[in-house]
DNA sequence: CTATATCCGAGTATTTTGGTCGGATATTCA
DNA sequence: TGAATATCCGACCAAAATACTCGGATATAG
């Protein structure tokens, strides 16, 4: 029951991202050296955010990443699905048809799953990316 | 970020317990047949439950197992902890204490950390076992 | 004393994760 | 035009976690 480091790495370099970017792109060369992490790697998170539209990128020389959207329209809930797959720490058909899992009938722990899954999901969409950059910004200032 | 077999499984496993165990003691052979789960598998999963004070063993012809309390008393978060470890999706030490975590004075995520933590394990303490074992009971009469 | 249990540690196979590598394509700028 | 700097993309590999299996020890009822 783990976030991995897709999710983590993912996010922080997401904040870096929006945080550098708001005059022109910024590439993953940067992105790497500050937050320490491979410019390889890198590149397999950002594809995932690119791939939910998440950001947007510019090719060649000066190139780099910029924001798809405005950070307020963003939640972690969206960024964190995008880098992790979904958010939904158990997989049962019987949460979605009643009628798909077979032992559906008598799971009882389905009404469990289905708690945990939306309160996950809850939490991670009520979190505004904004705040958590306008947080970050503050920071490195003080 | 799933919830491993072990903790599927094991809840599965343990409401079978529950159910089946009014009277004397249930063998794992039983269980293991009922919810298709091998016997040597479920002995790893009850192990870590016997280990957390939630069944008590009767060895010998038999024996098995049965619940160390009442069913009232037992929370799904108490259960898939002994099953799966704590449940906090990320580890993150600034959570805990300011000074651990070196990145921790730039690091914006935690806030984050925190509350998919916290909201994970609200949402298991809050679900009373009993309740669960009553509505399989009421499914299986059905 | 035998059959049926739990108990326990070690070992193995499979899957997932974390990360690397090589090379193709796009773009700027000298 | 060509060199430098980017993204793009798929394949590959290593390490770690997970999901089991196996063998044998110990306990106890009948």
């Amino acid at each position: 029951m783990k976030l991995s480091k897709k999710g983590i790495y993912g996010l922080r370099a997401f904040v870096d991202l929006a945080v550098y970017s708001e005059n022109e792109p910024v590439s993953l060369s940067s992105i790497a050296s500050r937050q320490d992490i491979s410019v390889n790697y890198l590149e397999q998170l950002i594809a995932k955010l690119k791939k939910a539209d998440l950001v947007k990128s510019v090719r060649g020389v000066n190139g780099g990443y910029i924001l798809a959207k405005p950070i307020e329209e963003i939640s972690v809930g969206e960024i964190l699905r995008a880098l992790e797959g979904d958010l939904t720490p158990v997989d049962c058909p019987g949460i979605k048809s009643e009628s798909q899992c077979e032992s559906a009938k008598y799971c009882v722990s389905k009404t469990v799953w289905k708690k945990i899954n939306d309160s996950i999901n809850e939490t991670v969409n009520q979190i505004n990316f904004g705040e958590l950059v306008k947080e970050s910004k503050e920071m490195q200032k003080g």
